[in-house]
DNA sequence: CAAAACCAACCAACTAGACGGTATGTTAGC
DNA sequence: GCTAACATACCGTCTAGTTGGTTGGTTTTG
């Protein structure tokens, strides 16, 4: 039979974010989701909050992830800049895990994002000390998420191509930086 | 006596988003916010959704508002490019009426965000057509969204100097392209 | 080795409260 | 006396979480 795993939990929780909106995202539905009475769900967490928090914890790791896999891979030709521009491009190519759990949590219960929060002050440190000018780099990782959260929110049609665009563009000009 | 009107209602519903999280903007919440009782309430906004969907077209309002008085204060000084940065810091300080709505939007039914996927087109129309290099003026534009929304879903603090930084920066480099 | 004890993983039924919306007034001003 | 602007009471539904099971596999023990 199909296991289910709290993974398996999570990805479904996005689902039923993309689906129907993050104000649906109710236990009911993360359980008709993934196959599973509401009470298997809540044995795996034991309330939403739990839930909630997991997703975006997946999220993050699946973002840094992504990021050290393209500083590693690019080897010295991109510095930590143009390896979350390439992670957050990557997320908005693949799936869009982190603005969905994202838009579940802020609607929740903003108290969540505090984990978000850190990473943001982490991200910002490291291109503070390597780069030669930290403000335009923040500037660039900030079009970066621009786009991204367009992108996540809706307004920004999928296909565009300006996406792919403004990628060129953006690691263009963050090679000066790095 | 306080009078209550549209736009009164649609403050207290900010109010509410603002204070406990775009889930918790229930009638109930809002009628409470502005002393009137939820039949009283419901008069003036049939559903719900109209309510959102009032929310989201004022502070659309406001945001243009806004963007033209600096282009009519600015003179020359400053293209669209310009003003479209000037006005979302300047509602991004003043107060956070359009980012609150668009939270519930987005939390209640991602349809709701139409008008501002329709606005979105035109302002970029506008850019594309009067600038030297509208892919950069475009970066530009999607750097100061991203400032904008991480103030807006609370990864950034309100009183980092890093805004004050990257609006300098942000009009010195659009002074270059209007 | 087999019975007994245990345990994680699940489910169905339920509860208490929240929520959107309706139905039916009441009152103040034109 | 008609209407806009409210209020009160209520209804059906939805929702998070609880309770009390069952089942199948593993571990313990006589």
């Amino acid at each position: 039979m199909s296991k289910v795993d709290k993974e398996a939990i999570i990805r479904a929780a996005e689902e039923v974010v993309r689906e129907k909106g993050a104000r649906k995202l109710t236990l009911d539905a993360v359980a008709a989701q993934c196959g599973l009475s509401k009470g298997g769900l809540l044995h795996h967490f034991r309330t939403k909050q739990a839930l909630l928090q997991a997703m975006l914890e997946s999220s993050i790791a699946c973002e840094s992830e992504l990021a050290a896999e393209y500083a590693a891979k690019g080897g010295d030709s991109g510095g930590p800049l143009a390896s979350r521009i390439h992670s957050m491009f990557a997320l908005m190519e693949d799936e869009e895990t982190l603005p969905r759990a994202l838009i579940a949590a802020v609607a929740e219960d903003p108290a969540l994002l505090e984990p978000i929060k850190a990473k943001e002050a982490k991200i910002r440190d490291e291109l503070g000390g390597k780069c030669s000018d930290p403000d335009l780099a923040l500037l660039l990782l900030f079009a970066t998420r621009g786009l991204f959260l367009g992108r996540v929110l809706g307004v920004m049609e999928p296909g565009d191509p300006i996406f792919e665009r403004l990628r060129k563009r953006l690691l263009e000009l963050s090679a000066d930086l790095d």
